[in-house]
DNA sequence: TTGCATCATGAACCGAGTTC
DNA sequence: GAACTCGGTTCATGATGCAA
């Protein structure tokens, strides 16, 4: 449960003695013994001591002395520790008595630093003085510090010393010895002999190259997100969920690198995984023991409201609450018994209204009002319910009965058409105005519609008349929209008039500039169809405003695309290619443009035609290289290694038909239906 | 195989009660 | 009244299960 209190600051480790100071690694710095740990180990060294008698208070004796090693800082710890925040005044007791006489005021010695920093004479030196620091340092040990690993180090220290020739053969002398083979090699091999069966050592390490994926580093090393965090990796696609996130790869030698520095040795990482199993053992087991006690108590809560154990632990919730306890054993077993009793009510409402149903001649809906009443959850009785149907069914025969009638009146007075008017619909669904007044209403409306035609009917004859008085087009009577207007009563015969007048000026107008620009294209010796389609010499018929300079400089611009693109496809037809070829981009600017020249332009179309071919001699390799059953159209758009070969010659005819196999592999559910050209996926 | 959510665990911390 | 103990809360961490 979420708490009111502020989110506190969490506080570093506190440092004592020579470690009072900032280290360059967390692990390097020695942490507080923490209290409830002492607490513990106290409480069950206690346990122990009593559960093993006398002779292991001998023994507790003992472990106070070995704690030396491993809790020789504890009492340090706790005498230099600081005191704690609440301060509640003074008296010391005999607690803190006791406290002061077992820990002995004992201040850590630390080495002071050097005046000045070691020379790399003396570095050296000190260095071959201890054969056990360099045999360490050189150590290949129990699988972690591959080979390659050590001479590495090696080689990084002789860079830091500066170390050459005579300087590094002590150490070369000693991996060789160390990491390589201890009986060929000794202290008198030569430094030649020893650096060359360092490098080949390095060179056969199987380690070197190798890349392990997230989880073997995570389970094969110990390793954790955050260790692996800092590290290199690839990635590949994953092998097993294909849309699913990549794979990572590391490098063995990096992990290696890794585990080294969190654990120290293979036996370190070993201890830790048994450490890790006795956890999960731990859990698991509370993890079961919690199960098993809510199991019980499922079927206990099962059990006293009178269900059947056997059928109800097996449901979803009740799995739930055993699983992962969610909710309450007595809330799962009520929710099973309210669904028992629901179903029963529901049973027992259907029965009802099947029977009320079959007594009162009804027909049962199956809306979701039906539903609601069954469940129970309409707040209606089934009585209720059935009156409500029993009404409903009342008012459509009431309707139906009204539409017939009202019908037949109109269809009786030559009114058929008004069968949907508002006000006949109104009268079908309420009853109301009376059947007499929505006859009345329907003839007076009847009546005006048709003097509203008789109307419009003599206003087309005068608009028709005065056209053709005036020797205008008959079909001003539908392009001129104010005509339109004028028939419908919607404005005046002048008005009408003025509109055609307008419309024959501008249709006089739009002539005048079709002539005139037949005679510009006629006198260029330009063809007079370029007056149709292009859209400069268009604009300037229908609307004028361009003038005759833009008009000729756009026909004879078209006229010089039509000759360059007729002398193309001469040429192309004469080498016995293909018009279609004048597709190619630099054909398509040379004709749009007149960009580059002829020959350039055949060129493109020439290389146009040779990618073609290619492209359909490398189709032609994939699909003899496809087995049966495997069609190309079906898959070769999917398989990016065959567009790249088909298309570009990337890869090879083999590559991309392995890929289609595969591809068709993956996906058998996939087909080419050829009677429907169509691809379906199941 | 990966990434994410969930859960168990342990440690640190806090406040109230107890001891001396 | 200081020091200590105890129970509860919060947080970090790693293990596990599950979906993609």
């Amino acid at each position: 449960m979420a708490s009111s209190r502020p989110r506190r600051e969490r506080k570093a480790p506190e440092r004592f003695g020579a470690y009072d100071q900032q280290f360059d690694s967390e692990e390097e710095a020695p942490l507080r013994p923490r209290p409830a740990a002492k607490r513990r180990r106290r409480k069950f060294e206690e346990e122990e001591s009593e559960a093993s008698g006398s002779s292991a208070a001998a023994e507790d004796s003992g472990s106070e002395d070995e704690g030396g090693s491993s809790g020789g800082e504890e009492p340090e710890s706790e005498a230099e520790a600081p005191p704690r925040k609440r301060q509640r005044g003074g008296g010391g007791g005999k607690g803190k008595a006791a406290a002061a006489a077992a820990v002995p005021s004992l201040k850590l010695f630390v080495w002071a630093p050097p005046a000045q920093p070691v020379s790399r004479a003396d570095f050296l030196a000190t260095l071959h003085a201890c054969p056990r620091l360099m045999e360490m340092f050189l150590e290949k040990d129990d699988g972690l510090r591959s080979v390659t690993l050590v001479a590495r180090d090696a080689a990084n220290l002789c860079t830091a010393l500066c170390a050459k020739g005579a300087d590094a053969a002590e150490l070369w002398r000693t991996l060789a010895y160390t990491a390589v083979d201890s009986r060929r090699y000794s202290a008198v091999t030569p430094v030649d002999e020893a650096l060359a069966a360092v490098k080949a050592a390095v060179r056969a390490d199987s380690t070197r190259g190798q890349r392990i994926t997230k989880s073997a580093a995570m389970k094969e090393f110990r390793l954790t997100d955050k260790d692996l965090a800092g590290l290199n990796y690839t990635t590949r696609r994953n092998p097993i969920f294909w849309n699913s996130a990549p794979t990572k790869m590391y490098t063995r030698l990096d992990c290696l690198v890794a585990a080294h520095k969190k654990h120290g040795s293979l036996q370190a990482i070993q201890a830790a995984a048994a450490r890790s199993r006795a956890t999960a053992d731990k859990r698991k087991a509370t993890l079961a023991g919690g199960e098993e006690a809510r199991r019980e108590e499922m079927e206990a809560a099962l059990e006293a409201a009178g269900l059947s154990v056997r059928k109800y632990q097996r449901k979803k919730p009740a799995k739930a609450f055993v699983k992962r306890g969610m909710g309450t054993a007595a809330g799962v077993a009520a929710a099973f018994k309210k669904e028992i009793d629901d179903a029963a009510a529901r049973a027992k409402r259907q029965q009802e209204l099947l029977r009320r149903a079959q007594e009162e001649g009804l027909s049962l809906p199956w809306d979701s009002t039906y539903f609601a009443v069954l469940a129970g959850t309409s707040g209606q009785s089934v009585e209720q319910y059935v009156a409500g149907l029993k009404a409903a069914k009342q008012a459509q025969e009431a309707r139906a009965q009204r539409e017939a009638s009202i019908t037949a009146a109109l269809q009786r007075e030559g009114l058929s058409g008004f069968n949907y008017a508002p006000g006949v619909s109104e009268y079908i669904r309420t009853g109301t105005p009376s059947e007499a007044q929505v006859l009345a209403a329907c003839r007076q409306q009847h009546e005006e519609q048709q003097a509203a035609q008789q109307a419009a009917v003599e206003r087309t004859q005068r608009i028709t008349a005065w056209l053709a008085e005036q020797q205008m087009p008959d079909n001003y009577r539908y392009i001129v929209r104010v005509v339109d207007h004028y028939i419908l009563g919607a404005c005046s015969e002048a008005e009408a008039q003025q509109a055609c007048l307008r419309q024959q000026a501008e249709d006089q107008a739009r002539e005048q500039r079709r002539q005139e620009v037949s005679q510009l294209l006629e006198g260029e010796g330009l063809p007079a169809r370029y007056a149709g389609f292009i859209s400069e010499v268009q604009t300037y018929i229908r609307f004028g405003g361009s003038s005759l300079t833009e008009l000729l400089a756009a026909a004879q611009a078209q006229h010089a695309r039509e000759q360059r693109s007729a002398a193309l496809v001469a040429a192309l037809t004469a080498e016995g290619l293909g018009s279609h070829l004048t597709a190619a981009p630099a054909a398509r600017a040379y004709i749009s443009t007149g960009d580059g020249s002829q020959e350039a332009a055949l060129a493109a179309c020439r290389a146009q035609h040779q990618r073609q071919l290619q492209i359909i001699a490398r189709r032609t390799e994939v699909v003899a290289r496809l087995p049966p059953g495997v069609l190309y159209e079906s898959y070769y758009y999917r398989c990016p290694e065959v567009l790249d070969f088909v298309n570009s010659g990337q890869g090879s005819a083999e590559t991309a038909a392995a890929a289609m196999v595969a591809f068709h592999a993956a996906h058998p559910a996939l087909y080419f239906d050829d009677s429907d050209d169509g691809y379906y996926d199941y």
